[in-house]
RNA sequence: GCGCCUGUAGCUCAGCUGGAUAGAGCAACGGACUUCUAAUCCGUAGGCCGCAGGUUCGAAUCCUGCCAGGCGCGCCA
């Protein structure tokens, strides 16, 4: 593609502001960013490039803004550069300016806005990794959404992502599973049993005793050793959950490139050889940790334990690798996997966590220091908690869980363009009130039928046109300069923003960007819809018109597709 | 006690890494369908940007200190 106009605009100001400095012996040079003033009168672009170069020159900045004014050489499409306030540059550009990137679009089709990743860095980023012991709950559900379409996001602005599932398939958690599943075979074969409170309460684990039961002969099962018995529930009841949990993530269209079991870290020896380099490099040493501020622990008694020196990489206090009775630990199981993340080739990877895994954050990097001498790897972003309410009254029990509302009840009540949609609506760090019946509303309480109605709508623009035997003129022979009403522009310049939007949201990784994006867009056509008619008598406007909107259809659906949401053509 | 996140209109949230008069939607009020989809649009009203200092030409944005809410703080994952 060419180079924009705001590109070109942006480079004559800098080669102006090269020349004024040419003299001076800088740090830097300070570098010319357009942007889009709020206030129409401020011109199409401003640029207050004068201000920080007022101090290098020791001018005032109106000064410096008639100086580089004097010298900067506009492209042809800039009508006018004016100098306001304490020194910004207001350039108005001529009508229909910028109206050549409709065609662009056009052209460009699905990729508009994207960049060729075929050479770009490769990043692992790891999203969702719920534990293998029940369904996903809603919680997981934003998690996975932001997941995939932050990957989506990278991979259309050059990245390469390899999106991974870590199975947590490792530990104490999958003895109580095996165990839960084991007391309901038993209920099922008449037996009393007394269910504990530490165990699954949830109705899927009935279900997984039935499959196993149906599959399975019960009295092998009695007849094993409970070793052996919750080893080969475990594994059946894991397998359960994660083909469930695959399910739940096909439901809102989620696809891993890669799952990834903790257990095979532990079974091909990676974690015990981590712990052995670390003993080698005198990392690890033995000591007694402090007890925990905070929530008083009752049991608390001062252990000796095997200690990794995580502080000298950062973290403010040593962890243990090791539990009592010798196995290792979770935190020992995980730089285990970002060390054989970095051994695959990812010299940058990506976590997605839970707020509750906050505190967890400076360990593995500390970890990951120590082990690689990657500096802030992992990065990490934590997703905040959901609330879920039903009409603004908090809303936590559920039928298939026991404990929590699961992702795919919300799915299969809302739907899953609206929990897609609505889940990428905020910033990651703001906790989420999820309302079920806001969610479910198919008015202007719900966004996504907001910008879903304008791509359909666009479509019905269309098909009218089509119907009225409305021939359309080759791309080429369009004349967009003609779209000089107030709406009309308005919308080519949000058409025009979406690739600096995108490229600012996949560099800040904040994917929600993309859904306040659509939001604004969608305003900006219906706006344009109800004072611009597009089919009329004027077949010059009306061609023009038809090319707007099918650059904004374009532009929706590319946007919608990034976050895995449809763009229906009639609704 | 310490760490991370949050605090913007009655409610839910934006605010493009310091710019000009802080913006949307919902709720309230008033308008617009014999015309391409009213799941829409236009208008009115609504703000000590949690509080107090500081940094500077300029602060919702950066720094410090408070206040409030959420999450976390030895062998769970």
């Amino acid at each position: 593609m060419t180079s924009s106009l705001k590109d070109l605009i942006t480079q004559a100001l800098q080669d102006v502001v090269t020349i004024l400095l040419a003299d001076i012996d800088t740090g830097k040079t300070p570098s010319v960013v357009l942007t889009r003033p709020k206030q129409k009168e401020h011109g199409d672009y401003a640029v207050n490039i004068a201000m920080p170069l007022a101090g290098l020159l020791k001018q005032n900045p109106r000064q410096v803004a008639e100086t580089i004014l004097a010298q900067v050489q506009f492209p042809e499409a800039v009508a006018s550069a004016d100098i306001a306030g304490p020194g910004f540059i207001n350039i108005k550009l001529k009508a229909g300016g910028e109206t050549d990137i409709l065609k662009d679009i056009l052209q460009q089709g699905g990729s508009y806005g994207c960049v060729d990743n075929s050479k770009g860095e490769a990043v692992n980023l790891e999203f969702v990794s719920a534990n293998p012991t029940g369904p996903m709950h809603v919680g997981h559900g934003r998690g996975a959404v932001v997941g995939d379409s932050l990957a989506n996001l990278m991979n259309a602005r050059g990245y390469k992502v390899h999106k991974e599932y870590y199975i947590n398939d490792a530990g104490n958690q999958i003895g109580v599973l095996a165990n839960s599943v084991w007391l309901r075979m038993q209920e099922f074969q008449g037996i009393e049993i007394t269910f504990p409170d530490g165990a699954y309460p949830g109705d899927y684990i009935k279900e997984i005793a039935r499959e196993v039961l149906d599959t399975h002969d019960f009295a092998s099962f009695e007849a094993m050793d409970e070793t052996r018995r919750a080893q080969k529930l475990g594994q059946l009841a894991v397998a359960a959950n994660m083909t469930m949990i695959r399910n739940d993530l096909k439901e809102i269209g989620i696809e891993f490139n890669q799952y990834f079991s903790e257990k095979t870290l532990h079974q091909s020896g990676k974690v015990t050889q981590l712990i052995e380099k670390l003993e080698a490099d005198k990392l690890i040493y033995t000591g007694t940790l402090p007890p925990p501020k905070g929530k008083e622990v009752i049991d608390y008694k001062p252990m000796e334990q095997r200690l990794f020196r995580t502080t000298d990489f950062g973290d403010d206090v040593d962890r243990p690798l090791m539990k009592q009775d010798g196995t290792a630990t979770y935190f020992a199981a995980d730089i285990a996997y970002h060390a054989d993340k970095f051994e695959r080739g990812f010299k940058h990877m990506i976590d997605i966590w839970g707020a509750d895994h906050g505190g967890y954050i400076t360990r593995v990097q500390a970890a990951m220091k120590a082990l690689t001498g990657l500096e802030k790897q992992p990065e990490v972003l934590l997703v905040q908690m959901v609330n879920l309410t039903r009409n603004g009254v908090p809303f936590k029990m559920s039928k298939r869980a026991g404990t929590f509302v699961t992702l795919s009840e919300v799915v299969e009540e809302v739907g899953r363009d609206a929990v897609r949609f609505n889940f990428m609506t905020r910033r990651i760090e703001s906790q989420f009130d999820f309302d079920l019946e806001a969610a479910k509303a198919k008015d202007a309480e719900n966004p996504v039928y907001y910008v879903q109605y304008a791509h359909a709508r666009i479509h019905a623009v269309l098909r009218k046109a089509e119907a009225e035997g409305v021939t359309q003129a080759k791309v080429e022979d369009v004349d967009t300069s003609l779209l000089t009403s107030d709406e009309a522009s308005k919308l080519i310049k949000m058409l025009l923003a979406y690739p600096d939007m995108l490229d600012t949201a996949a560099n800040r990784r904040e994917p929600y960007r993309i859904a306040t994006y659509i939001m604004q867009l969608a305003a900006a056509f219906h706006s344009f819809y109800h004072k611009n008619r597009v089919i009329m008598d004027d077949v010059a406007l009306m061609q023009a018109r038809l090319l707007l909107l099918k650059a904004t259809a374009q532009v929706i659906k590319n946007a919608l597709s990034l976050l895995g949401v449809s763009a229906p053509e009639a609704m």
